[in-house]
DNA sequence: TGAATATATTGAAATATGTTCATATATTTG
DNA sequence: CAAATATATGAACATATTTCAATATATTCA
């Protein structure tokens, strides 16, 4: 039997990670970005910058997935000539209800 | 009978909205902040720097209090000498919630 | 009342982060 | 190999955050 514990988000190492993932996702392409990877599990760069309803550049499409990818968010992987991205964590996509579920937004 | 809709956080302005809580959040001592507002219902500014486990010179806690105020997830109140703040919604809680459950986190 | 104290906000400079735009790299095809 | 396609990189510019000093407001009490 174990002792009981804390809610693991009171500690301050934690509530860093907490905050370090939320900030690389708050930003509206991102978030689109991981609500179609709910859907189609993987999708290269340019079928997300077709798919995106947000007109985005390639390069900063480039560089939030990049950004995503290195926070542990997202894993990619090459396929000839193009890069696939995915969820490295489909959980990760459990926000969206807890918004939803958040009468301020 | 209405008709199906899809899930509202795939709209465009929602994504903006749903990013923008995020991103006001984002950050270790505005999440500690509501975890204790949780718990607390309501504290002077005094009171939430005394219990934050991180140390925060006391204008940077005003200004995380008022940059959360402005965004609508906090509300205040002049008490005599100090100010109390609470959670506008307490659903923003829920978040934590979310985090536990996702193993990146 | 008014000086001292306690509490919180404001503003501006310094620093850090995000965005844009041009360019580079890598792969495939003819 | 040259052109076309797909993605990444880098640096200049824009925006946001942090820090630090100054200001504002309410309370206490001589």
């Amino acid at each position: 039997m174990t002792t009981a514990t804390v809610p693991l988000i009171r500690e301050a190492q934690r509530l860093a990670k907490a905050a370090e993932i939320l900030k690389t996702i708050a930003h509206p392409v991102r978030l689109e970005v991981l609500n179609m990877l709910e859907t189609y599990r993987e999708l290269s760069v340019s079928d997300i910058q077709e798919k995106l309803s947000i007109t985005i550049e390639q390069s900063m499409l480039s560089h939030h997935l990049i950004k995503m990818k290195d926070k542990g968010i997202l894993t990619s992987q090459k396929n000839g000539v193009s890069v696939v991205y995915r969820l490295a964590e489909p959980n990760i996509t459990k926000i969206f209800v807890c918004m939803e579920s958040c009468s301020i937004f």
